[in-house]
DNA sequence: GCCAACGTTGGC
DNA sequence: GCCAACGTTGGC
């Protein structure tokens, strides 16, 4: 079992929306870094995933969701019509996935970006590093745990 | 809106 | 394989 933080644009997609939709799931469509697609791979349900909303106010960890669905082809890279259309990407090769995560807990508050930079103990998470850009990135054990002792 | 940091592309 | 140019991300 392992512990990853996700970003998005809530204007995008946001918590609101993630528990609003059918089943409180969504496929988490759209990831076209390699980085972030790797950890996507090594992604297994269960694992437990913080909901962080980037480009927004306040910018947050919103949440706690839940992999209810391990790595699979991401269908929209071969949908014409999509923004994340990819012409390289076959379904017989390809290129991008995606994963399954479900609502899982609401913190009683967000956990704001200017708060978790002053917590001792998460000086190295992967989120506050500057220029860190990876929109789906692995959290440790230990930051776990001093992320959701905060609002649990 | 700005701009620093990062990732990708493509000519050589 | 290098690296300049370009595009994107995301905090401020």
């Amino acid at each position: 079992m392992k512990y990853w933080l996700v970003k998005t644009e809530p204007s995008e997609f946001s918590w609101e929306d993630l528990k609003a939709a059918p089943g409180q799931t969504t496929s988490w469509e759209g990831v076209r870094n390699y980085q972030a697609r790797n950890f996507m791979r090594e992604m297994q349900p269960g694992d437990l995933v913080l909901f962080y909303h980037s480009q927004a106010n306040p910018l947050a960890i919103m949440g706690i969701a839940k992999v209810v669905r391990g790595a699979y082809p991401d269908p929209t890279q071969f949908d014409p019509s999509s923004h994340y259309f990819d012409p390289q990407s076959t379904p017989e090769n390809p290129r991008w996935d995606t994963v399954d995560i479900q609502y899982y807990r609401e913190f009683s508050a967000p956990v704001s970006l200017p708060q978790l930079k002053e917590i001792p103990g998460l000086e190295n998470m992967v989120l506050l590093r500057k220029g860190s850009r990876l929109s789906v990135q692995p959290v440790t054990e230990r930051e776990w745990r001093i992320v959701t002792a905060l609002r649990e």
